[in-house]
DNA sequence: GCTAACTTGTGAACGAATTCACAAGCCCCC
DNA sequence: GGGGGCTTGTGAATTCGTTCACAAGTTAGC
């Protein structure tokens, strides 16, 4: 397969926010024009970009809601559940693991990891937080898809590298560090400074 | 000034990172192929990126570890402090106030919002949560320069609509939906289960 | 002062992503 | 069953971002 963009990616993923809305509202179809206007782009764009895995409309008449709503999910590859796991029970570990949106999505949260005595053995709801160095024994029998990571930039790398001898191929970062990972692991980061940065370019920067 | 590509602030931002880890451990000097190799691009890619805003280095030599600091502080506008406020004072409003690495790049959180009497009053390190009401009023006295949204999805258009309204210029929303504002209004989003589900996307479709 | 070894800064070439533009297909109505 | 009005799907054109490649400048050593 050709390889696909990663702004593709999350568009689609845009898309299919927009489809479940329809959905619920009981709309039959919709165009591309109507999702794009939605999503900030162009008809076009939203063609091309379902190109890339089939054609799933009808001329005249636009698109299937329930049918690309499914389609789509099934090219994200959300037609399963996800394990994930979190390692750092931090503020912003406390934060991911209560979140439900995540669960909504098929991302459920198996465990929480921490390697302060302080925090081990507590309970989140539902998740008791264990000791880090179970880790590796847990992950050979559970086999979770994902780790979230929200340990200190420090332990970054580090946990990284466990994470990945462990066995697992993606995970989300929240440390404010580049990571070095092997290609066949996937690594993204969530970098909030990165982000507030780019504001006060703007607002630093405007004509 | 000709436009500048979000790819390149991003990429100045993570620059300034290791230029400030260098500057640390004493280093004088730096050339763009080791700024290049610590952000995982090209030596290129680097001067390209500088030079949209100056030649910063000598040739034969490199850059000048404080003086090239310096500059991308500068240019993205890090050469003062930021008055930023939350809106919304849940779960990951709570871990951002409490972040210590935001106030170290100089962004300041100076009031925190909530709706919900339960939370209005309390205290979180220095700062009390105050009523959403008092947004217009303190927002003209105290003239924030960036508003961050956590808030519940349901109610993200509207507080933008506010914060909008009160003269806020630059937002940086947590809600995982697709929010309109007026072109001189520059909103980032932060939307983790869109990168979740790049994930999900990397692990279905490896080859 | 001259040469060798480096490294920057930048047009030009390239490649990737977006937008254009239109033929092909579908539906509805007369 | 034919025409008009819509909307998709997709090559071609365009725009945008990255990489190449090299002249120009700097330092150090002799
Ligand atoms: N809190 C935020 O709003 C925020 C925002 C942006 C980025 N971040 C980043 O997210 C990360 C976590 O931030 P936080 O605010 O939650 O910090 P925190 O200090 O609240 O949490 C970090 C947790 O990781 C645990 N830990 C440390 N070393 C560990 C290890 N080797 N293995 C397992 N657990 C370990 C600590 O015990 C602690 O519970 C940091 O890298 C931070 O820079 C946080
Ligand atoms: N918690 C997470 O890890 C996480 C992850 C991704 C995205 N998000 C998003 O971030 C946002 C906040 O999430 P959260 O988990 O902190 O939720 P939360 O329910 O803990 O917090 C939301 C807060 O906003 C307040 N609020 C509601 N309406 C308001 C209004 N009109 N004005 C001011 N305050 C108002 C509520 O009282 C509450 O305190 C949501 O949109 C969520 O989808 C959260």
């Amino acid at each position: 397969m050709k390889r696909i963009a990663d702004s593709t990616v999350r568009r689609l993923s845009l898309y299919l926010r927009f489809l479940e809305d329809f959905e619920q509202r009981g709309l039959e179809t919709i165009s591309s024009d109507e999702l794009a206007q939605r999503g900030g782009t162009t008809s076009a764009q939203v063609r091309k970009d379902l190109s890339f895995f089939g054609s799933f409309g009808k001329r005249g008449l636009g698109y299937s809601v329930p049918e690309l709503s499914r389609r789509i999910r099934e090219i994200i590859g959300l037609g399963r559940e996800w394990r994930v796991i979190i390692v750092g029970a931090g503020k912003i570990g406390a934060a991911l693991a209560q979140y439900q949106g995540f669960a909504q999505r098929g991302f459920h949260i198996v465990a929480v990891y921490d390697s302060s005595p302080e925090k081990i053995g507590r309970s989140w709801n539902s998740q008791t937080i264990r000791d880090i160095r179970q880790l590796e024994h847990d992950t050979a029998r559970e086999k979770p898809d994902i780790a979230v990571l929200t340990v200190p930039s420090e332990a970054a790398q580090a946990m990284l590298d466990r994470i990945v001898k462990a066995g697992i191929k993606a995970v989300l970062n929240f440390a404010p560090v580049q990571l070095q990972a092997p290609p066949d692991v996937t690594v993204k980061s969530v970098n909030m400074a990165m982000e507030l940065e780019g504001l006060s370019f703007a607002l630093t920067n405007r004509d």
